[in-house]
DNA sequence: TTGTAAGCGTTATCAT
DNA sequence: ATGATAACGCTTACAA
């Protein structure tokens, strides 16, 4: 007379005593064990547990309990993704997020999302990952995200799970870049090639050799080789400055570099953005781009507008989607084929002439 | 002597040896029951936990399984999204994603992403889904969404979860929407005052009286009857192409339409985009936008640019950011406050005058 | 206020 | 090939 009060979820259990078999038969027959249950036992079982509405997933808590004894990873499904904070804000970012997006939404993969910020502690990461429930993860920092992750392992001891980094290569990463030298290369090369010989650039100090600044650097270097030119001379080098928002003053200090070097006919900017504040600053000052001034920007993502709407930025496109669409299948693989190699894929750039380049004036 | 070969996680057992108590003990402590435990010992335990790194959501698992007992539905910070197939390509869609994204990213919920589609199944829903490791859902479609999930849950035996719907108001789910009455009514008083009386509307067929097309119809109305104007004898009816692919297809048919009813002075576009495909489609027949036909749009999410780039698509704007914001924090609240009644947010739309509606010429 | 026992649903181990 | 038993780590119910 013990009517259950409320509808639960069908049991392994159940199964069993409808089957009339034993529940470790059916946890057996329905995983498919041909070598401990045989094709017959296997076929009926399934048969019943489907016709029954028995739901694999449902608990999927007690799998993972069980399966701690003999510490088995468990995949849920789930994938981490540490991003910049504020990603869905930025053209760069949010592109690269939409090709993840692309690639993992058709399959249904939970995405977690865990911010890349330099205070970031290993508590202040989503749940998630200190559940232990992220089969792999996907970032756009591997330095500091490959960082934060094994100090999460090491803590709580979890075993390590596969990370992909995007735009950035870094050890113990697998890795989907941009072809950073090359974009230097083809940048510088397009100056030169103008007649640019005195050319502005920007860096961080203190980079590892694999950096995007140390990789850009290497192809400006190229560039004045290859056409027998001094580069050590030729370049100026300025830090970028690290605040995004005052990018304004960062031009300033620009302006100042450009008074003090009037040898400068051309800048390689950081990226779009940073040239397109560069060119309205500029301007606003009596400098025109490009007759008194060339400059070229970075990732093609930011249009520089004149006054017909037009971009007029001459920049390097970056394949952002293409390298959010490949990080996720690269993850994808890197779930499913338990040991294999970390491997770094480089996609190619492309040069894109607009209207803010030419000649350098005679002077 | 026996080394353990993995180190795995610290468990409430290995607190409550270190402290000298059971593990009943620290399990209440580490959860401040006031009512069973003092709060010497609370702080105590606690202390102990923190320092040995005990790690609550390592066995958020076992926690899962134990709570199955006293049915007990347990939060799992992860949050269904229930959005239309391809969502990232389409900018209506992307701005409430990204509204959504605000508010839930920060706050580290795990968010899983399922399709609507009218062929989808309990059976395609994400397997978080049917893990039953959802504290709440938003969705796009309300009617659609609330139908699987009902389904899933009676399928299952799941407790039921908020639903929030988006857009569109539905039974059982609370709601964050548009006027969509005040779009069609500053639509249609907006063609009216410029003169026009036979104007072209779309609509689906066999809506509920909820639905976007009937409340944006009523506004029609309205506009009509407070300038003592009939509408019966003034709204043209069309249907609605239901594909998106073919809205070329369409805006043919429309051109039909304006040939058999030489009076309709202007269109009343289901969407912006359909509004840019007629644009294009009646000016390469002659027909010149808005000297011969006013259009307007609906939501303010694609424009329609004239050979200078500028936008002339005279439309309303949806506040789609306002609405993806606040549905999140709308679907936190539902989740936190237990017992609370499904509530409908009404956001107000704006009328964006721009150059692709004039009075209409003198015949 | 604290401890003991039982059970959540699964899987591994060992027996048959 | 199949079954019995003991975990996995936690929480509720009840006993002390």
């Amino acid at each position: 007379m013990a009517a259950k009060n409320v509808k639960t979820s069908i049991t392994m259990q159940e199964v069993a005593e409808r089957c009339g078999v034993s529940k470790m038969t059916v946890s057996l027959a329905l995983r498919g064990d041909l070598k401990q249950v045989s094709q017959e036992t296997i076929d009926h079982i399934q048969a019943v547990a489907r016709e029954f509405g028995y739901n694999p997933g449902a608990n999927h808590a007690a799998r993972r309990l069980a399966l701690k004894k003999s510490n088995q990873p468990v995949l849920n499904n789930t994938i981490g993704l540490l991003l910049w904070e504020g990603f869905y804000e930025v053209n760069y970012d949010q592109t690269l997020f939409r090709g993840v997006l692309e690639v993992l939404a058709p399959k249904y993969y939970a995405l977690v999302l865990g911010y890349i910020r330099r205070d970031v502690q290993v508590e202040d990461l989503p749940c998630a990952f200190r559940r232990d429930e992220i089969d792999a993860f996907l970032t756009c920092d591997a330095e500091f995200g490959r960082h934060l992750l094994d100090e999460m392992c090491e803590r709580y001891g979890f075993s390590k799970r596969p990370v992909v980094s995007m735009i950035y290569q870094h050890d113990g990463c697998s890795a989907v870049v941009p072809d950073h030298r090359m974009a230097g290369y083809l940048l510088a090369h397009h100056l030169l090639s103008l007649g640019h010989r005195h050319i502005l650039h920007f860096a961080d100090s203190g980079v590892s050799p694999f950096h995007p600044f140390a990789l850009r650097l290497s192809g400006y270097r190229q560039a004045y080789q290859e056409m027998g030119l001094d580069s050590d001379t030729g370049l100026h080098y300025m830090h970028r400055g690290s605040q995004k928002d005052n990018l304004q003053a960062c031009a300033e200090n620009v302006l100042r570099m450009l008074d003090a070097y009037p040898d400068i006919t051309a800048i390689l900017a950081p990226y779009d953005e940073y040239a397109g504040v560069l060119i309205d600053v500029l301007s606003k000052h009596g400098k025109r781009v490009p007759e008194d001034i060339s400059i070229v920007g970075l990732d093609d993502t930011d249009p520089a507008l004149n006054e017909q709407s037009q971009n007029i930025l001459t920049t390097v496109r970056m394949p952002l989607l293409e390298i959010g669409r490949q990080s996720a299948e690269l993850l994808l693989q890197r779930i499913s084929n338990e040991e294999t190699e970390d491997i770094t894929i480089t996609l190619p750039v492309e040069l894109i002439k607009r209207a803010s380049t030419c000649p350098p004036r005679i002077k």
